[in-house]
RNA sequence: UCCCUAGUAGCUCAGUUGGUUAGAGCAUCUGACUGUUAAUCAGAGGGUCGUAGGUUCAAGUCCUACCUGGGGAGCCA
């Protein structure tokens, strides 16, 4: 007999099941028992909703059955009928069962009951059995296809930019150093620095902080590409919207403008949600029951609002008449800090922010400074709750502007000669951005802590699993 | 890294101005129950109160340090 998933069984017809001879195999999520008959919730991964294994205990050994406890993996051969009760339609009647695995009920963590975000994150390892975070894993699987499928569609390459890298050319942030010198005996030079020419590339390495660079080179060639691969910071930062190990996207686009390249962001980001909400709708459901009532009127509301585009400039003045008590001033010319960006986001405007044309001194080198020569083209798209969920801008593309930059911000010429030469060959305007995978995740699931929306989550000394 | 806050049973928590033998719900185990769905009902077991010092006749409770979790900030995605 061929093994059925949940899911399929359940999104059926139930006529065209009932009747029918079933093989399903799953996780025990709990068993309750009468004098005669038992009740079993059977989850396989496929779905949020469990399927009802009607256990006749005639059928059965009794000690047998007394090891099938939450937890433990069975398999279930038997027949599909109309449930008498209300909370489901069908259930399968079980002839056969085989138990896979165990889980001792004195040992074994999980509980019917619910338990605390914070203990699930120091069981990591079991913790995708429960509703939660199967819900989650399953809506970033679908988040993953769906960025993929959305550029596919539209005609960008996925291109894959290097993990290892030499050095930190976006100044995006602290690196984890890659060796394989060894630690307890390292070479020297005479100036008694360590040698790295003996390292296995013979330089200095690291991993990456961003593709955005290599990224470029590819779309001054493809015309449209995308990256998405996993990026690396070794900052000490203990936020709920950090990771050291996390998820990037980064389009990168040939002939793109900056209101392009806002028109691309916007598009993406609706296109996303709605392909979610198309295909995740009982997961995102449950954890809008569960965590987050507003989550799905949230996603609805950005579906359908268009954006908010303004000035950095405009948006100074709007904060400057706001009458509000911000913690940091506000004057032109600072970095906006997340209370000024979430007066603007969650009181002002009420729905997602583009800001664009920042001051040039609280910018990368790499974006193109606009004719007034203060600020650049860049943009940062701001939604409510997260803040900050994508950056990006137009590139400078002139050499002379750009090795200007470059030397103002004491980038060294040695990590970027190989940059600066698309400038230099067949330059041409082109614009990008990148988005936080885990930062969409928490936008689109309601979660408050970036260590819930990823399975094995890197912060400052956490790598248990 | 800084500020705030918490750490008591497997989990979630209560524990008064310091005062006998530290409690509850859930989970677990035993039993009951003709279809349950966070099943229900009855009973039982389970704790050197984060660690190390200190104050005191007496510390889960007060003080100090450290560890760990959580929230906020900075940095950013």
């Amino acid at each position: 007999m061929q093994r059925i998933k949940i899911k399929e069984l359940l999104k059926a017809d139930p006529n065209n099941v009932i009747g029918n001879d079933y093989l399903v195999k799953g996780w025990v999520r709990t068993r309750r028992e009468s004098k005669n008959i038992s009740f079993i919730a059977l989850n396989d991964g496929s779905t949020i909703n469990h399927l009802q294994i009607v256990v006749d205990h005639d059928k059965f050994n009794e000690d047998f059955l007394k090891k099938i406890t939450t937890g433990s993996a069975i398999g279930v051969k038997g027949q599909i009928v109309a449930s008498p009760a209300p909370k489901q339609p069908i259930e399968l009647h079980s002839n056969e069962i085989e138990l896979y695995g165990e889980a001792p009920a004195d040992e074994y963590p999980l509980q019917k009951k619910g338990h605390s975000l914070e203990f699930l994150r120091e069981i990591a390892h079991l913790r995708p059995r429960t509703n939660t975070f199967g819900a989650i894993f399953r809506i970033r699987h679908h988040l993953a296809y769906s960025i993929h499928k959305f550029f596919n569609d539209k005609g960008f390459y996925y291109f894959h930019t290097p993990i290892i890298t030499t050095s930190d050319c976006e100044g995006a942030g602290e690196m984890f150093r890659v060796t394989t010198l060894d630690l307890y005996n390292l070479p020297l030079t005479d100036h008694g620095k360590i040698d790295f020419s003996e390292d296995f590339f013979g330089k200095e390495t690291a991993l990456t902080v961003s593709g955005q660079l290599e990224g470029e080179l590819g779309a001054l060639a493809l015309g449209e590409i995308y990256t998405f691969g996993p990026t690396f910071r070794a900052e000490n930062s203990n936020t709920t919207r950090h990771l050291a190990e996390f998820w990037m996207i980064e389009p990168e686009m040939a002939f793109y403008d900056i209101i392009d390249n806002m028109n691309l962001a916007e598009e993406f980001i609706k296109y996303l949600i709605k392909y979610l909400l198309e295909n995740c709708y009982e997961d995102l459901e449950f954890l809008n029951n569960m965590y987050d009532k507003e989550l799905l009127d949230r996603l609805n509301h950005v579906l359908d609002t268009p954006f908010e585009r303004l000035t950095y400039t405009d948006a100074i003045e709007i904060l400057k008449n706001s009458n509000q008590n911000f913690e940091f001033p506000i004057y032109w010319g600072v970095d906006l800090q997340s209370e000024h960006e979430r007066y603007l986001v969650e009181k002002y405007f009420k729905k997602p922010v583009i800001l664009t044309d920042y001051p040039k001194e609280i910018k990368a080198f790499y974006m193109k400074l606009n004719d007034d020569d203060k600020t650049v083209k860049a943009m940062d798209v701001l939604v409510p709750r997260v803040g900050e969920i994508i950056g990006g801008s137009q590139r400078e593309d002139n050499y002379d502007k750009l090795l200007k930059r470059i030397q103002e911000n004491h980038v060294p010429m040695k990590d970027v000669w190989w940059y600066l030469e698309t400038r230099k060959f067949g330059s041409a305007p082109h614009s990008g951005f990148g988005l936080g995978f885990e930062r969409f995740m928490l936008f689109v699931t309601g979660m408050g802590n970036i260590r819930d929306v990823i399975p094995f989550p890197r912060t400052p000394k956490n790598i248990e699993f």
